[in-house]
DNA sequence: CGAAAATTTCGATGTTCGTCGAAAGGTTAG
DNA sequence: CTAACCTTTCGACGAACATCGAAATTTTCG
C-alpha cells in the first residue's frame, strides 16, 4: 500500500479537505507535529520524527476509530499526509509538498 | 436573494471547489473575465463590467442548464463568485476576496 | 503464550450530492 | 403581443459519502 499513488488532481485535493471532520483531522496533524520528511522516491517517512498518533488525533477530533481510519486514507490518497506505523501506533504527518497545488491555484495557476 | 449570506467556513469553500465540473466552471469564470467589482456593502456588482455569461460557460463546460444553475448557486453561496442579471443573460465574476480564506489556510492559518 | 492496546477491515445505514428533463419565469426583439 | 432566448425551479434518480459497530489484525508486554 503506497503512501501516495499518483499526483491527485485539484478537485480530489479539495474534496479531501471539504469535510469538516476531515479538515479538523488535517489541521490537527498540521499543528501538532513538524513537517514530515516524506521521501517521494523511496516512499517512506524518515524514522526519526514522531508525528501525531491516531489515538491522539481522536482526543481532539472525536469519532469512531474506523471513521478516523477512513479519513486518514482519504487525506493520504490526496497526497496531503503520510502515515507510518511504528509498533502499535500510526504516526501521521503533513507532507511537505501537501499544499503546493492549492498554492498554485490561489496564485492564479 | 443575497449574493453571499455570511462568511462561509473553509470546509464549505473547499466543498464548492471539490467537484470537477464545478471547479471547471470556476476556472472558466476566472479566466474569461476580469475580477468583479463586487461591493460587499451594497451587495451589487458594478454595472460596467461584462463578466462571463452562463451560456458561454456552458460552451466550455458542457452540462444541462439546470446543472449549471446549481453549480453557480454553490459557488455563490461559498462566496467565490458574484452573479448579476443583465437582460436575458447572467454575468458571472470571481469575487476579489474569493480566495483569501484559502490563501490564509495555505500560509499556515 | 495470552491479554491488552491501537488500528484496520467489513458490512450496513442514512444522508448528501451531481445530474438530468420538463415546466415555468423573465426579458428582448420583431 | 408573440415568439425566441436564457435562466431558474421542481422533482426524481442513482452514485458517492460519512458514520458507526462488530470482528479481525498487528504489535507489545507480562
Amino acid at each position: 500500500m503506497p503512501e501516495e499513488p499518483v499526483a491527485p488532481d485539484l478537485a480530489t485535493i479539495f474534496k479531501a479537505l471539504a469535510d469538516p471532520t476531515r479538515l479538523a483531522v488535517f489541521q490537527c496533524i498540521r499543528c501538532c507535529g513538524p513537517t514530515c520528511g516524506y521521501d517521494t522516491d523511496s516512499g517512506t517517512c524518515c524514522g526519526e520524527c514522531d508525528g501525531v498518533t491516531a489515538c491522539r488525533i481522536r482526543c481532539q477530533v472525536p469519532c469512531a476509530p474506523s471513521t478516523l481510519t477512513h479519513h486518514l486514507n482519504e487525506l493520504r490518497a490526496a497526497g496531503l499526509i503520510a502515515t507510518e506505523r511504528r509498533g502499535r501506533v500510526v504516526h501521521c504527518r503533513v507532507r511537505p509538498d501537501a499544499l503546493v497545488h492549492i498554492a498554485a491555484f490561489v496564485s492564479g495557476k
